[in-house]
DNA sequence: AGCCTCCTCTACCGATCGGTAGACAATATA
DNA sequence: TATATTGTCTACCGATCGGTAGAGGAGGCT
């Protein structure tokens, strides 16, 4: 079975797919990384996009059981952005499959963080006066949240670059700060937009 | 000189490299798209890394302009959700930017955008109450209110796929207003922290 | 012993990649 | 007419791509 090699090749798949992106890492560079060739790395997963696809699911799943996990909205967000500043890899390789699959619309691969939406939708139905919010208010709601935080978090780069390495952290400590009074502020307007309504 | 095919390569390899990213456009098929061949396109940009250039200075500019021409933060918000929703394809092509230039750090793309963000910090700054706001915590502001917009943006087959066209096409009637009611309550926030602290 | 499954390897395939060299036609200049 | 510039082309280069075929070692099972 040797789950051990499997998994090793899907962490530094997940690396390197998120710096370079699917188009930009070959198999021969995935194998590299753990001394190995190519055709060792094809033995395991038979093609480089059923590769791609393990990664996948490997990054979303700790994304699923942590909202799965939360109490409140409030709480889903303040872990979600836990796990990006412990993992921010994950976010860059889950923004560029983003971005790409438009191409790959068929595939099962888009489908992987749709728990995870609907469980954000689920809590925010929670909220007292927003039990009958429609699909797009909510949605909206929070992809502006989601938007706001992995914007951020896949600018590291630029940012340090442009404006200092110091402006950068000075930013993420006020980031989740920010954040936490944008969703506050957030669930208030649409509350009040809801009863005035 | 025939600006006229240099400005006809520019086009298609802008909605190319959009579409597929870097390392997913090859030469022929941005050649292809005019029926000629990749030597031709070769002679008149050198190598596909300026290629590339003259796109990001393409795509950057009218962003530029837009946002110089704007009176006041809100209207620059407006007018460059205007520019995404007319070009899509650009902010596409920027957020694979943005991804990518952690590898291309020491080149020079990544500055097109800094008078785009240095003229939205200033027009922050004309805000009463937020003249000595700090780098930090105006970055952070703009970050949050351009990765809300830029995100939704890309996301539109992914939402379309998951929760039908139905939906995506509400999200967007909401989305503007949405921004705009973010927009003003993040200045009054910060307003208030300022002033209170 | 013999067999079998798992794993890694060398060697190779056709296709495509970015890029080079140089022929040829068209236009402009003199 | 002769020359120079520009633009497009065919033909080719070495490198690398994803993927295939098959040899052979290591360890467990009968």
């Amino acid at each position: 079975m040797s789950t051990d090699t499997r998994t090793q090749f899907v962490a530094a798949a997940t690396k390197l797919y998120a710096e370079r992106g699917f188009y930009g890492t070959s198999l021969a560079a995935v194998a590299n990384e753990l001394g190995m060739t190519k055709q060792t790395l094809l033995h395991h997963f038979g093609t480089k996009e059923k590769l791609y696809g393990e990664v996948l699911q490997h990054v979303c799943a700790p994304m699923i059981a942590t909202v799965n996990a939360a109490q409140t909205l409030e709480a889903a967000f303040i872990t979600i952005g836990e796990l990006i500043g412990e993992a921010p890899e994950n976010t860059q390789l889950l923004m560029r499959e983003l971005l790409d699959n438009k191409r790959r619309a068929e595939d099962a691969h888009n489908w992987y963080l749709k728990p995870f939406l609907d469980r954000l939708l689920g809590l925010l139905r929670e909220k007292p006066g927003l039990e009958t919010l429609r699909d797009a208010e909510a949605l909206t709601l929070i992809y502006q949240l989601l938007g706001a935080i992995n914007y951020f978090a896949i600018s590291k780069p630029t940012l340090s670059q442009m404006y200092g390495t110091e402006t950068y952290s000075a930013m993420e400590k006020t980031y989740r700060a920010s954040i936490e009074r944008l969703l506050s502020t957030a669930l208030e307007m649409q509350e009040e937009a809801e009863t005035g309504a």
